[in-house]
DNA sequence: AATGAATGAGTTTTCATTCAT
DNA sequence: CATGAATGAAAACTCATTCAT
């Protein structure tokens, strides 16, 4: 009752994936302390003994969920980028890609966005790992974007590496956000280009205007 | 040994504040389930059950602790807002505000940010309102800005809802990733200014855009 | 707020009694364990320091509240007997005063019945001295039962100790049961008159038999 | 160290007998809240969780015990009425069973008659439930003598509901207070027939009498 | 390939009791 | 006469983890 298959005689790799879906499930759900391993014993519709077999501790097991989680999203999101389009309309399709992958696995996103930073570094490091390759794409849009400007003959300012850092940090973070929002289930939440939309409207011109050193400053108001 | 003061009967409203802090500090860098309610004690300076005799429980505690963080940072906030300055302006300083705030403060604000989201809706709730409150925030100073942009002759198209609820929702996500960088104590992280400025930059202009009606689509490219 | 008095500085010999007031009731209702000695000094109206004071530890305050409901049930049997009556009107009368007495205190019935039984000896003497003295009572009275038939000519067998004991512990078992109901609060439970009444048709006629040698045997059927 | 088998790996069913004997005895030794889990899992020869995993928590345990104990004593006495006897015979036979069982589980009759009664309402009402039983039992078995005595010619008055009760509870009451004594250990103490003997003696004559219109009454002395 | 039986180590929580004033 | 502040010691309960089959 509960358990996910309750068939006998499974191969390993199938076994293992039951596990992390039942980990992913959760740890999402429940956070990396109060979900037991009884729970994702019985979620996964196995014995105890066999998680242990397979994925050795409820550690081990964890940063499996995470990256096999980790992995997927970045897939996903390598896969909706049009790679040879400009660089605006590869931001946007990489976000529809990312705000409609974490709308259809709620719990792996929230797996990696909230339960993931709580624990002890040694987690952590996966999905800093993971969000740093992922501000890296958006940084090097960034630059792309810059260059396509030059050779668009518009005059180009030339970013700080921290400004870089920063806007592609504020992007992601905006993104997470917005994430948290339509992977909520809640019904009103936008759809995923809706999203995408949205972020790229309240980011790409004010990254043409700092490109164009035309920045908001505090002395200049209005 | 350890403990924060050595004083001894010390009256009930600042035995309570030590006991505050200590559970701020240490279920920030421990989280919930890892800060033990001994370590707590000791890091108050005081036997264990006379935090049980204030705070009645460890649930109690955290929530406390969240809340008295939580109305820190919505006070510091609103300290830190130019009232009577013209809509930007005054998200500009709420923002440094809320960045200047956080960094000094670095585990209320990973306490708010990080470790009340991973334990549980009830907890949660509490910050899920102070966020809230932060959003409403935002949300009125975009209708003030576009307001103050329709006065000042400019034709302003009206934003629907859920455009602006994004907006706001994607601004603060931003801010809150920002301080997570200049919250980190790792150096080379901006100032709280800085940081308000990169945001303003990032933002402001795409959503003076957007009420113009120039918004990004993905139809037009470049 | 729940207190007794809320007056300050009683008298001593008063707010002892006050003390032995809550102890007798909180111990009554809660057991001895459950009641906790904060229960006891704000069912009492002072500070705890206070009950110390006066009764040193919580092992005492039991005992005295034990002492004191023994010797008051003990007085008011002794005071309803009526001395120069036959064995059969005294022991009614004893009857009537213990289940008189027993239905106006019923936390001081239930503390010597129930609670005071259950703890480690030390607490258990006071209250089996207490019994020893009414077994005692009544054993003497069956004895001058005999010597009165004696005397009025009929033949009397001598019962042996084990025999007088084992009466006069079935006769206080059935007063104690009986007491139980009569306190018991719920209405239809009868009168201390009635009840002693049950009780002596109930045992003297037994008793007569038995004296005259006629006692119930396994093998007389019917 | 003091376990009870020191076998290992025992089937639960078997596991939660020996869980259950040791609860026993602690708990009517000790008391409910002296006897420790420590002290019983020990007592059990296992180790703690395996205490919680089969019995889930203290409360559950002492119940457990509870109904067992109070299951066997009703099962003892069942077995030991001799059915279709006179309805004198069935009583005493009952008694006799009552005695003998008493006797040989100390412990359970002590769990049952003292430690259950004394810890709050939830307990007791298990013990109030078998009490119930017997009394009802007892009270059918005077309404049985009452026909019989009928059914011989005798001319038989009709004893009040009221009246049966508290004869039935005195009863009852006097073979508590007779059980305490033989189960108590100490020698001198009457076998379990002598107990039963003593208590019919004590009891039938006067429900004779009574039947007959000839009962004691505070108004016929002597 | 799979599991029922079992536990070491640690956590939260409670309470009788005592100082210092 | 009276109390607010403080604690040592112990108890219930949980959980990741392993063994024997």
């Amino acid at each position: 009752m509960g358990g996910a298959t309750g068939s006998k005689r499974v191969p390993r790799a199938v076994r293992e994936q039951q596990m992390l879906d039942a980990g992913v499930r959760a740890f999402a759900r429940s956070g990396y302390q109060n979900a037991s391993m009884d729970d994702i014993a019985e979620l996964a519709g196995v014995s105890k003994p066999l998680v242990y077999l397979y994925l050795n501790s409820k550690d081990e097991l964890f940063t499996a969920c995470i990256r096999r989680e980790a992995a997927a999203l970045v897939t996903a999101i390598r896969a909706a980028v049009e790679r040879d389009a400009p660089a605006d309309r590869q931001l946007w399709s990489g976000l529809s890609g990312f705000f409609a992958h974490t709308a259809e696995h709620p719990d792996g996103w929230t797996l990696l966005h909230v339960q993931a930073r709580t624990q002890g570094r040694s987690f952590a490091r996966e999905v800093v790992a993971m969000r740093a390759e992922i501000v890296e794409f958006v940084t090097q849009l960034i630059g792309a974007a810059a260059r396509e400007r030059a050779r668009g003959g518009a005059r180009a300012r030339t970013l700080a590496g921290t400004e870089v850092s920063g806007l592609a940090l504020a992007l992601v973070g905006a993104a997470e956000s917005l994430a948290d929002w339509t992977a909520d289930g809640r019904a009103g939440g936008p759809s995923a280009k809706e999203a995408a939309a949205t972020l790229m409207n309240f980011a790409w011109a004010g990254l043409g205007n700092l490109l164009q050193g035309q920045g908001w400053s505090p002395e200049r108001v209005g």
